[in-house]
DNA sequence: TGCCTTGTTTTACAAATGATCAATAACCCA
DNA sequence: TGGGTTATTGATCATTTGTAAAACAAGGCA
């Protein structure tokens, strides 16, 4: 007798936990958090709903590496931008700006992702922390940038212009990513590096030009 | 025979809604999206579920409305600040500042209650008119601040410059309502008047301490 | 007072949700 | 090659969800 059961592959524990938080991550991503049900997660991770709990203690469990992932990720590509980046320092705090007021890391699917975690910061200690490790981690890397720029315009406080350029980085960047229609093309880049040269008295917009003269 | 029937009494709409609203509201605050459900939000409100649906098309339109609540809310909010302040422009717009640095407008159940609508901005061509709207206002108050400045300091491109402090404002609001616990009592309040003060080369600071001498 | 409108409760329902677990078959290894 | 391990399926459960509509009663008005 023929089986209807349906086919399948044996994977690894790591592939099917990243298929399965991968799949958590785009439908929050595009849906918002009620989009991500058990099922859902389960077809677009291509296995049935059975196999999260083999894997994840509880749906919330899930939702909460997701969430780890996501920032990690996010960390990852800040960092990255510097490798690239000249040694010069001020090129190198222009370009890292840049990156956050640019495509990939400015995208609608992304902020709203963003937010529909941000109210688990409020409630889930574990995701709290995980907030909080990936916010420093930021802050600090700009603030290694901004110790490492000329001696003239070394900020007394680094730790105080590290929040206030963070704060203005992450003030444009939810505002282009949410209604990108509202804002000329281009114009968030040079006012959010306009902005953070003024606080840090920098020229980084010149600095960005210079450096990318290929671009408008 | 004795009706075990709940008692209740008849109000107007305004008064049905306007509870509704508020317990959705509430819910969503501290609880997140999936928190307000038609029965919770009810029960809340001292209703029963079946009445939401006689003043309100869907439960989504509820919530709707809810955003658009909350929306007015923070506008009105921002612009009653305004009424009390000194004509002084300097000291006007320092005082408008602060205000979105301060409790209560910095409040970890607002920006919560926030985040918890941003994800529908992505989504429901509705939220996001509302949302589109009350940027664009407050944006316009600042402008509007940022043009009545001293015209030695007043910047060439005042669009440009409403954005750039919206964003530090926005950012940094954001920042100290999600995890306080990592800035310093009055940290924030500083380092904002001292960023959007660079930004458009006014000393806010002092405009501000010495407006409110009574404070630290 | 007594009727009528309609705000409100109540019950009901179908769909969806997270969870549970026995059955099964894919793959590893002896 | 064949048996055992266990990853995976699939069926099922108890809840919860938004919605629907009938039954009821509060308050206004003649």
């Amino acid at each position: 007798m023929a089986s209807d059961r349906r086919p399948y592959k044996r994977e690894s524990e790591d592939v099917r936990r990243d298929s399965l938080i991968n799949a958590a991550l785009e439908l929050i991503a595009d849906g918002g958090p009620k989009a991500a049900t058990v099922r859902a997660i389960a077809e677009k991770a291509g296995v049935t709903a059975g196999l999260i709990r083999h894997y994840f203690a509880s749906k919330e469990d899930l939702v909460r590496e997701s969430y780890r992932r996501m920032m990690d990720r996010m960390t990852a590509d800040n960092a990255a931008v510097l490798d690239d980046a000249r040694p010069d320092p001020v090129v190198r705090l222009a370009t890292f700006v840049a990156a956050s007021l640019q495509p990939p890391v400015v995208d609608p699917t992304r902020v709203g992702l963003w937010a529909g975690f941000l109210h688990g910061v409020q409630i889930d200690p574990q995701i709290r922390k995980v907030h909080i490790q990936t916010y420093l981690a930021y802050r600090d890397l700009l603030q290694n940038l901004i110790e490492h720029l000329p001696e003239m315009t070394n900020p007394r406080c680094p730790r105080a212009a590290a929040i206030a350029c963070n704060g203005v980085i992450d003030g444009l960047w939810m505002e282009a990513s949410a209604v990108p229609e509202v804002f000329e093309p281009g114009e968030i880049l040079e006012i959010g590096l306009i902005a953070v040269g003024k606080i840090l008295e920098v020229d980084l917009l010149t600095a960005f030009k210079t450096e990318h003269q290929d671009m408008a």
